[in-house]
This record gives C-alpha cells, structure tokens and sequence, in this order.
DNA sequence: CTCATGATGTTATTTTATAACATCTCTGCG
DNA sequence: CGCAGAGATGTTATAAAATAACATCATGAG
C-alpha cells in the first residue's frame, strides 16, 4: 500500500510518533515550570496532555469532554477554563483566536509571538515561528508609535498535505 | 480586554471630523454595492453606520442594542449577524477575532488582508496594510507548502496616544 | 401579475466564557 | 507538629456570543 492513499486519520500529518510529541511536551512542561516554581498540578498536567492528544487546536468543552469521560464525573467549565489560563500564562498552550480553540506549544521556554498556519482542510494548525514575519510587524508598529505588547498571526489555507489529496 | 460597551462616543483622542468618516464609509459601501449589484438594504446600511459609530471594535450584541434603542423595540441577534456577515463578504468590515467584535474597513474595495494595531488602551483598532508584513507571510506559507486564503494579524500593544498619556 | 430569489422576522437552542463563593491543599513558619 | 495564608479546585449559577429551523416579506425579472 502507497503512501498516497493512505486513509484519512485523525492526525492528518501522521507520518510521526506522536505518543513521542505528547510525551516530550509534557517532560517539558515539567521541566519549565519546577525551574520557574509554577505548580503544574495534576490537573493542569492532564488538560495539558488533552490539548497534545492532537496537533489540532481544541476547544475548552471539548478537553472538557475528555476530562469528565476519563473521570466518569461531570467537571465544571470553570476547571478547564482555569487550568488553559495557567498553561497559557506558562507559555504552554497557545490559544487560537479565529478558532476559539486551544493547541499545545511547539517550543514553550523559547520567547515567540505565536503565528499559526491553520489548515481549512484537516484542522491541524501548525506553529511556526517566522522572524520576518516579527520584524515586519515591529517594525509598522514602530512606524506608527504603537507599542507591541501580543502580535497574533493566523493564517487560514490549506497545507500541503490537503492540497495533494484535493488537487 | 473590554470591548466598547460605552455609549457611541467617536475616537477618545481623535481630533478629526468623524462625521465625516461615517459619511464618506456609507458613500463607498453605497458605490461598491451599487457597482457590484450587491444589495445594500436599509437595515445592512444601518448596522455598517452604527459599526462606524466608533473606530473601534464593537461587539455584536452592542450593535443589537443600539438597533434596538433606535427603533424602541428589541431585535433578534440573529438580524445583526446576517447584516454583518454579508458586510464582511462585501469588505465593508472587518471581524477582530481576538476581540470577537467589527470594526469598519478602512479601504474597501482594495484587496487586503486585514491587519489590525488594537490598543489596550483605548480600545482603538488601527487597520493597517503592510506590504512586509504580507509578503513575510506569504513567503513564511509558500516555504511551508501552505496555501494562503486568508491571514489574519491582530496586534495587541499601546498606541502612541495613549503611551503619551499614560508615560 | 406571478413566481423565484433573496432578505428579514420569530422562536428556540447551542457554544463559549465568567462570576461569586465555598472548600481543599500545599507550604512556610513558630 | 500545628497553624495561618496563599493558591488551587469544587460548585452553582449566569453571562456573552453565535447559530438552527422555519415563517413571512420584499424585490425584481419575465
Ligand atoms: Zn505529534
Ligand atoms: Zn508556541
Ligand atoms: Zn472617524
Ligand atoms: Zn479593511
């Protein structure tokens, strides 16, 4: 069997060992947070963990979903809510506007600004970390006397992958 | 970040004739509609006038109750988001999706792609459009092998007015 | 005029996010 | 240890944003 006609599978870029993405972001997060003294508490590491199960960015009640089921009981909105905040304040997850939705970090501890190329076809949003797409904001913003403090960039298209198998 | 509840006061710093500005948003939709045999209605006419009551993001629900005091009795939300999705088909307005509110086109007519400079401040959205920073991000795509429909760049940060005030 | 199309009205519901307050749990310190 | 205080989580209720499904109205071509 080719590899062009392979199924369609719920990480569309599947040529990867994700239970390896998974496992790396959380030894990561680990390691941030007991070098910063952030609690990354049980909690917190499980919807960490939930937003990794995929490359495709979340939604809140969706981790929340996964959360109850695992669990058996019903968890409160607020709970997720409360445990995104942290891994966003961490730098851990990023958050994805247009989409209302949650993705975990390619490189947490590293300073960058969050720029995703978010795919119409298979969802996935893959980050990426372009710095003239930095520098060609700093710099308008400076040409206007306006003071970067968060620079949001998603891109809606379609990535490589769907474009070959809707050509 | 709180969006513009306050009652339709133009720009908090703006020395300019913002009659003017409505003006002169309801004369090109009026020309750009009329060119493209798109139909401008009266209420479509009204909710871009009362998205121009500002030049800064407002929210849906805002706008639904301006509609609502205007006409002294109360109109569904989903009447506010028709007019507004055809007005963002058209390109007579902009959705801020980190702000989950609209804002006028500056340039209507001209293909751009919507980039925004929205001050913590004031609650003003600058739309800019800057060539570096639609190349950056074409070129970051085609490097990538993704197809760009349609970037979005929301900035977060102080605009030099309000640095100004607050030093 | 008549019909087809698109626009608006109406009612109900879904999805996303937060408020207010109670309880628990870890940690540092006496 | 035992206790105080801060931070984390639980609980209940509500707010805010968006859409679904279906009915009616308005417009313009033929
Ligand atoms: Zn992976
Ligand atoms: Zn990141
Ligand atoms: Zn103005
Ligand atoms: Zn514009």
């Amino acid at each position: 069997m080719s590899i062009d006609t392979a199924p369609p599978t719920p990480t569309p870029h599947a040529r990867h060992d994700h239970a390896h993405c998974v496992a790396d972001a959380l030894a990561r997060a680990d390691a941030l947070c007991a070098q910063r003294g952030a609690r990354l508490t049980t909690l917190r590491r499980r919807v960490l963990e939930l937003v990794w199960s995929s490359h495709r960015p979340r939604g809140a009640y969706a981790i929340l979903e996964d959360l109850s089921q695992q669990d058996g009981k019903s968890t409160a909105p607020l709970t997720v809510y409360r445990a995104l905040e942290f891994l966003v304040e961490q730098g851990l997850v990023h958050r994805i506007e247009s989409l209302n939705a949650y993705v975990g970090c390619a490189s947490p501890g590293a300073s960058h600004s969050g720029q995703f190329l978010v795919c119409e076809g298979c969802g996935d949003a893959a980050e990426i970390d372009d710095s003239s797409i930095r520098t060609a904001i700093e710099s308008a913003a400076i040409a206007r006397g306006f003071r970067v403090q968060r620079p949001t960039v998603e891109v809606r298209g379609v990535c490589k992958d769907c474009q070959e198998k809707h050509p």
